[in-house]
DNA sequence: TCTATATTTCTAGAATTATAGAAATGATTG
DNA sequence: CAATCATTTCTATAATTCTAGAAATATAGA
């Protein structure tokens, strides 16, 4: 597990707003589509404006929410795209997946204590 | 989902020495065992100069791994017992669930948005 | 009770982060 | 091209967090 790629997730989870954020397009993504070449795509994501509105009740953007989303977007939780006026958002599933795999798989950090100076208390 | 008791769980783990201490955790609290009476219980856990052997390669134990011990203490992911002269830790597995859960489960964030400005793109 | 061991708390300074308003950028429409 | 809409970047400030050393606490053993 690459704890200097993963505690960066964490981090940005960390903050309530950015929580909210997260979990709003987590939503947003869960449909997905599969085209003529067999490429599974999300249908649908969330404009900044989107967001705005979910979290905090204000379709008004604010440079507040922006700095989240960037922290989302530098933490490589989320991506977004431009489609004309607006920035579609959308969570990375494959982020999520390593979040949910270092917090359940077995056998990749203790075991990788280079020290003996760790012994079982009796 | 509980926003405000979830984003501090995260946001304990996105600190690298607090993943790591987290991780050397839950890999110390995966044996358990079944006694008498039917109920499960981790068999080990570490103490502090444990953790600190793990996490920094020397048994001495200073003031910054009991500072980041603490805030997983207090983000509920750690738990902490005297034994003796030691302090005996392990992981939270319902801690561990929830952040899970909180990453897979479907339908209970977005869903709850009270506004109605929040509109697909076209 | 004195000493040693294990761990935590206190304190202060340096670094980082969150917030908000103003200005800037990019795209669309008239 | 001017106006407008959507979003980001810049800037400053307030607040929080990390770190490390010194002092304090708790337990066990001589």
């Amino acid at each position: 597990m690459e704890i200097n790629l993963i505690a960066p997730m964490f981090k940005a989870l960390g903050d309530p707003t950015r929580l909210k954020i997260f979990q709003m397009l987590r939503e947003c993504g869960a449909q997905v589509t599969v085209d003529e070449s067999g490429e599974v795509r999300p249908i649908q994501g969330a404009t900044v404006g989107e967001v705005c509105c979910s979290v905090t009740g204000d379709a008004h953007v604010t440079s507040t929410i922006s700095f989240h989303l960037k922290e989302l977007r530098n933490a490589d939780l989320v991506t977004s795209e431009r489609r004309g006026k607006h920035m579609i958002c959308r969570i990375n599933p494959v982020a999520v997946d390593l979040l949910v795999k270092s917090l359940t798989s077995r056998c990749d950090g203790c075991a990788g204590a280079e020290t003996s100076c760790c012994e079982q208390p009796e």
